[in-house]
DNA sequence: GTCTATATCGGGATAGAC
DNA sequence: GTCTATCCCGATATAGAC
């Protein structure tokens, strides 16, 4: 595991953000450097090329999102109610989804459309809310429909950031997130008959 | 109206498959020249600015949309099936939308993370999508909810793609395609009641 | 570990000949 | 309308002093 100095820390921090608010490819190394206060010499002390950035960005990523459901999971005993909770982040983060959009999401795309080796890394951060839902669902008692399920809340968050992005239109998403918890209060009742 | 002399023509066919696929910054004139098979130089004799360019290209977009609802409207007279075939999209361009996503979700989000003055235009594709779903769901008879409709049936569209684009998972897709049958089946047989 | 200076490259954009 | 040649700038990356 690389040791993460103050400065390594705050360049993969100010990146982090750079890359979702402006994209991988067009966030540039004096952008970064800017935003941390550092030159850009000094950069390559710490980076040695653009995609060294990228994969420390991505590690970071999946790490705050292990904790976050590790927290998910500690502070909700039911799994119903942790399904509602990712439901809900597309109002939590509702700000920076309207400006810019799903970072998963977007990340993913951008680096599929630049033939980028890391796309597998970034798409990780998929995976870690899929076997999580997953997960919450075969608590549930979905054991076939778990998966399927998890995919399916997924993709539900992917098109309200989508046209949230696109549209600005706040009311929407709280309709979108009303209509998935009347989803899934049907499965859930669906499952006790 | 600006003639479409057959170069310029060319131009704007060859930036709308390279923005798709490679993204708009991450395009090159040289790229769309090779393309094209012309000369950086003479580029400029169709288009000053790369921002003329892909004004072009959205306004290709927008009207090669326009001309497919238009079929689609002269092709198939139940509203209901119309929108089933907007829903099948995602099939029909399945291979392209695994690889690169959908043109308007990427190309709207690219340009909001550039603080791009026309991702407008962009939006004006989604827009044209909205407004047809709408017309269709007021067909049916559902005055209140058809925008509502319409929305989510884009946003079904958008977290489909942005999914396909990341796990490459067609049965994923046919499963989505086939839960929106069902949820518009029972909104057909609500109506009916 | 941080800096300044610099090399190198590619991209957008222009000038002007044919 | 098409070409070649060129300018200019910003971006990645390196070298080496402090």
């Amino acid at each position: 595991m690389a040791r993460s100095t103050g400065t390594r820390a705050q360049i993969v921090d100010a990146a982090n953000r750079l890359f979702y608010e402006q994209g991988f490819e067009h966030t540039s190394f004096a952008a970064i450097a800017e935003a941390v206060g550092i030159s850009r010499g000094n950069f390559y002390h710490h980076f040695k090329t653009k995609d060294e950035i990228l994969n420390a960005v991505i590690e970071a990523r999946l790490q705050s999102t292990r904790d976050m459901l590790v927290d998910w999971d500690r502070d909700e005993q039911d799994p119903a109610e942790r399904v509602r909770r990712f439901v809900e982040i597309v109002i939590a983060n509702g700000a920076d989804i309207q400006s810019y959009g799903c970072p998963a999401g977007t990340l993913t795309n951008e680096l599929a459309k630049l033939g980028h080796p890391s796309r597998l890394q970034a798409v990780a951060v998929f995976d870690l809310f899929r076997t999580w839902l997953r997960g919450q669902f075969e608590e549930l008692g979905f054991a076939i429909e778990a998966d399927d399920f998890a995919m399916h809340v997924l993709a539900f968050s992917q098109g309200v950031a989508t046209l949230s992005n696109a549209f600005h239109d706040s009311a929407f998403v709280q309709r979108e997130v009303d209509r998935l918890h009347d989803w899934l209060g049907e499965r859930l009742a669906d499952s006790r008959r």
